[in-house]
DNA sequence: CACCCTCTGACCATCTTTGACTTTTGACTA
DNA sequence: TAGTCAAAAGTCAAAGATGGTCAGAGGGTG
């Protein structure tokens, strides 16, 4: 593996997935021991993998008997998880290439989609077809991921 | 060989060849180190020899643990069907929902790629969500389309 | 000679790593 | 109970590590 956040970010996947329940409860400091890096990358890992687009949630307490608590989503209905990744979609600011693709990727997880589906409009959505200011991407992405989100509603049966 | 392009465009077909997967993952400082030149000459090798048309996808990553990953593709064989459409597209001046959905069905005539896909492209061109400008709307369609043709070149078989 | 590739380097964009400083929490103490 | 302290975790910005772009210089070929 090529950086070490990678690295990190596997091994708490796999702990998550081992786990029976599906959360697991970390201690910061061990897991930077474990790699050896400082405590923050920890952070930096967590934030940059396992947002709520891509179905983690994420709880932590500091103090004695601090914690970081990874949650991996569960919806059982097809319809919350499209009203919560619209919701998501509305919130953020900004849309970036990073978040069309967590969002798509959630959705083929959550079997919203195909594969190639999600393939040819990642490349719609892309930077290079979306050759204008940033916030004018971010707008159209914002309409466009709308209005698949709506697309998909009807196709599962809402 | 007479020039150093020549040379690592095949030296990276060679080990392209010999890897099991049709892909390679490269490090641009290692290739320029390796044949003594500086690191953009490996972008313009790639930009020159690995192109679409060429059959090839180029994905890369940057900051710590970057990479550029060159994937071999398979060409669909329909290029004039392709090629016909983007001249289309070219030359329209404005590109309406009619003229998105004329291009769309054609492109599912020729089976290149299914009908549920073409129908959420439609919508995501549609009047509705593309909430703007008639001009800026045609910049955006005109952009998507060809985003989408580049795609369908090498999809099927890639 | 003109033109089209190539080659180069300065500058840019993006992702990761690090560490100093901050905030929160619980236990212990006065 | 209030105050203090140490043990977590959080934040943020700078530094580091890559890759990308682009315009201009350089060179070979018809």
């Amino acid at each position: 593996m090529r950086n070490i956040s990678d690295v990190i970010e596997q091994y708490l996947k796999q702990v998550l997935k081992e786990s029976q329940a599906n959360a697991i409860e970390i201690k910061r400091q061990d897991i930077a021991q474990r790699f050896e890096c400082v405590p923050s990358q920890i952070n930096y890992v967590i934030n940059t993998r396992f947002t709520v687009e891509k179905g983690y949630l994420v709880e932590s307490k500091r103090g004695g008997g601090g914690y970081i608590r990874i949650r991996r989503v569960i919806l059982h209905e097809k319809q919350d998880v499209l009203s919560s990744l619209m919701d998501i979609i509305h919130e953020h600011p900004r849309l970036n290439e990073q978040l069309v693709e967590n969002v798509l990727v959630r959705l083929v997880e959550e079997q919203m989609m195909h594969e190639q589906e999600a393939q040819l409009i990642y490349h719609l959505l892309s930077d290079e077809a979306l050759n204008l200011r940033v916030d004018d991407r971010s707008f159209i992405r914002r309409q466009q991921l709308l209005a698949l989100m709506k697309v998909l509603r009807y196709r599962n049966g809402g």
